[in-house]
DNA sequence: GAACTCATGTTGACAGTGTCTACAGAAAAC
DNA sequence: GTTTTCTGTAGACACTGTCAACATGAGTTC
């Protein structure tokens, strides 16, 4: 068996099974026994439970950055409505590494070195393309400013496109990319030239 | 003692252990044990596990809802500003609840036609501010789209707040009500009319 | 007043979980 | 060739949610 190919097969596993269940079920032990081994085997590949979450997280964030570092070659409004759409893509995509990512109960940053630079990976990719966006000039103030915008309005969008309760609340949407893209351009256009969608 | 007094000190120890620890931890026999009672005793007001955490998203339901009704007297981006402040003062001051409200998991709005009522109401109180905003000439559209990008606004910004992510990337925020209120002039005012901030 | 219902509590048992410790063998390093 | 490290197994532990059976006391019905 090539090196380490249970962890991999454990991994995928987990990655499944939260995309549709969540990360709170999610048990080591039947994970074992799916992969037909003990259920203490996974435990060499992963220190603990918290451990396979970090390993999730710390994939995600890797996808993240590579996702957001790609939008390239357009500029201002048209560039942020890129980023917001493939935040949401890349959410939707990778359900069961979003839904861990950005929870600090299951994988605690703090003391895993590797996962807190992967994570600022991902966001220096959003914060250049904000300063690229804003100039030269730009104070820090702004840029903070408009990076925590941006961020929320994505984050805010895929999480509630992701949990249910938005289509619950507003009825299906037939478009999602076409609805995405225009929640992200009634933030992000002058009033004055703003389409009528 | 009153009826289900219980009831009322294991919901709010609950709470209380979510706004800290976040929802995973939380444990049926250590509630109860704080309580004082026997493990099984709390079963007798709540179904089951699930149980709690509905009756714990409805209070959190209602109180968004008295807050985003709360907001009246002012119109268009005044307002828009208005609802994103409150809806992450509520968040932040009533962490237990903002934990459970939102997670699927948790509580299973389907099965359960009275949180559905709260939540609903909820949200009809955002959807009637925008109404009111766009005119009665909004298309349905229109105002579809603004609301869920209102909320998925405030929703981002109070989930980044509270799970910590946010402060961590760009650095400890020293006035948080105004860093809100520039997030939001950031995104719902006019470029021509931005202050600089 | 007696009988009955029902809400609220108790205890005991069960399977499932994460984690600790001890151990076995193969691969790698020295 | 010996030792160490990696990767696996097995058993035990405390803890969890849940089920079932039972106690008790207050109200309701007859």
């Amino acid at each position: 068996m090539a090196p380490s190919a249970l962890r991999e097969t454990v991994l995928r596993a987990a990655v499944d099974y939260i995309a549709v269940h969540g990360p709170d079920g999610l048990s080591f032990r039947q994970l074992a026994a799916e992969a037909g081994v003990s259920h203490q085997a996974p435990y060499h590949h992963f220190v603990d439970r918290k451990g396979i979450f970090q390993a999730i997280a710390s994939e995600g964030f890797i996808r993240l950055a590579a996702t957001l570092r790609d939008v390239e070659g357009e500029t201002g409004t048209d560039r942020a409505l890129l980023l917001l759409e493939r935040y949401v893509d890349f959410a939707l995509d990778n359900r069961g590494h979003f839904r861990v990512m950005f929870r600090s109960e299951l994988c605690v940053m703090e003391s895993d070195l590797a996962l807190q630079r992967v994570a600022d990976e991902a966001f220096g990719a959003l914060v250049d393309h904000v300063q690229a966006d804003l100039g030269p000039h730009a104070s820090l103030t702004d840029i903070r400013v408009r990076a925590t915008a941006m961020w929320s309005l994505a984050h805010g969008l895929a999480t509630l496109l992701i949990d249910g309760p938005l289509e619950v609340k507003i009825g299906e949407i037939a478009n999602r990319r076409a609805f995405v893209r225009a929640v992200g351009a009634q933030m992000m256009l002058d009033q004055s030239t703003r389409p009528i969608i």
